[in-house]
Formats: structure tokens, sequence, C-alpha cells
DNA sequence: TCTTGGCTTGGAGTTAGCTCGAACCCGTAT
DNA sequence: ATACGGGTTCGAGCTAACTCCAAGCCAAGA
């Protein structure tokens, strides 16, 4: 078990394109990916769980060039925590901001909506609706 | 009173840049915007309201060219209204999907914060963190 | 009159984040 | 031997959504 992936089947693992994986650690964001002895990539369960969090921070908006602060710090080892802690901190505050933005425009989303429900209801046609 | 504002004017009450507005009514999303003798733009209330409804729309993450379909049918009236309520059930799906997506990472990303407290917690240095 | 400030236009440039293509290598099946 | 499938690199190209620029118009103030 855990025998490691090539980059295709890592990519079908992880959800990422293989053009992406490369990509990816060019960038400096999935570093310290093995080789064979020659030279193609090997994916373990480590590096799994690295693209899940890294898909995280980057689902949550964090751009790319500070997701490689991010990483580098942690290459860094030990005395970047702090500030690593900081990221994930702010990030998580960001995170929770943009649920409460969500849910609010769901509201104005259901909102608009209910005003399409009863314009339906009170007259089928020749009815201004948009803009006002 | 509702007297009608002056491009830069209308930027600052909305929070778009004038570029932008001028770029937005060039690609179809805020149109029929009024004219003084001379040529230049009048937003209105009812602009307004229009922005703040196509900042939902973006802010949701519909691709402008979506949002563009959505203002034309909008234009076409009235016969379109079916489409255009799919449209925003839709956008709700999403919408709906991204909080619980959120709500998600922000679990992931509190149980990482928990991680880094417990290792500060036990060992101030010489720990390896990340990939782990 | 001349300048200043705010507006106009069309089109070019920018940024992020991929995405793709071309040329090449390497080990196995025919 | 050679063709194939799946890797490799580098660098160019692409898309979305702005963002900026240059040239010009127009009206009010010094």
């Amino acid at each position: 078990m855990d025998k490691p992936h090539s980059i295709n089947e890592f990519s079908k693992i992880v959800g990422l394109s293989a053009h992406t994986l490369r990509y990816y650690e060019k960038i400096g964001i999935l570093p310290r990916i093995q080789r064979d002895w020659s030279g193609n990539r090997l994916y373990n369960e480590d590096d799994a769980h690295w693209v899940g969090f890294i898909k995280c921070l980057k689902s949550t908006g964090m751009p790319i060039e500070k997701i490689r602060e991010y990483v580098e710090m942690d290459e860094d080892e030990p005395d970047t925590i702090e500030a690593r802690r900081k990221m994930l901190e702010q990030q998580l505050v960001e995170v929770k901001d943009r649920i409460a933005e969500y849910q609010h425009y769901s509201e104005v989303l259901e909102y608009k909506l209910q005003y399409f429900k009863d314009i339906v209801a009170r007259t089928p046609a020749r009815d201004r609706m948009g803009r006002k």
C-alpha cells in the first residue's frame, strides 16, 4: 500500500490536470516532489494531503503568490509558525466574511425570485420587470 | 431630489471606477444610461439599483458573459421571465453550494490552526509541520 | 482667448491562472 | 529495430475582467 503514483494517476486522484500539477510545482506551491531514476514524478499520500490543503487556500480566494509565500515559510521551518498561523487566521476571517456576504446575496436572489413569482402570478405578460 | 449624477459621482456612490462603469455599459450589462445634451452620462436611482443587482450576480460568481445574456433578456421583455427565473434559481443553488463549501473549508482552516496551537504549546521549535 | 477640468471614444495593455504545443527522452510490446 | 505510450522541459498562448492611454470635445473661469 501507499505506492506512489505517476502524474496522470495522481491527476485523477486530486482532480487537477497534469499540466496544472507541473505548473504548481514550477511556481513553488507543490514542492519536493520525488522522481524515479528516469526523472518521472512520483506522488505519494503526503502530496495528496498537501494538494488538499492548497485547494482549500485557493478555493477560499488566497492568491497564488500568497500561497507561495506560505509554502516558502513552510519550507523554512520552524520559526515561521507564528507568521503562518497569522496567515491562516486571516484567511479564516475572510472565509467567514465571504459566507456572510453570500448569505446576504442568497437573500437578494430569493427576493428577486419572489418578485418574479408575483409577476407571473398576477399578470402573464406585458409587464416591465428588470431595473425596477 | 433624485437628481442624476455624473459618472465620477456615481462611481463613488456605487463603488465602481468610472472606467468600469463605461466598460460595463460597453459590454451591455449596464444599458440605457441617459446622456445630457452634450453627451455626458447621467446616472439615476434606477441605475444604482441595477448596479447593486449586477454586483450581486458578479460577486456570486456569474461570469460577465452570462450576466450579459441575462440583461439581454431583460431588455427583450416580457416572454423571457421564465428563462431569467431559471438563471437566478440556478445561481441561488450555486451560492448555497458555495456557502456549504466555504463552511467546510473554514473547518479545515480551524483544524489546521488547532494543529499549530498544539505544536506551539508542546514544543517551541525544531518541529516538522507542513505536509504532514 | 486661453486654459482647465471633466467628460467622451476606441483600442491597447495588464494580471492571474492556467492551458497548450513542440521537441525530446525512455522503457516495453511487436 | 521501431513504434508507442507516457513521461519530460520550456515557452508561448489564452481567457476574464478590468485598467489605462491618447486624442479630442465642451463649457466655465481668469
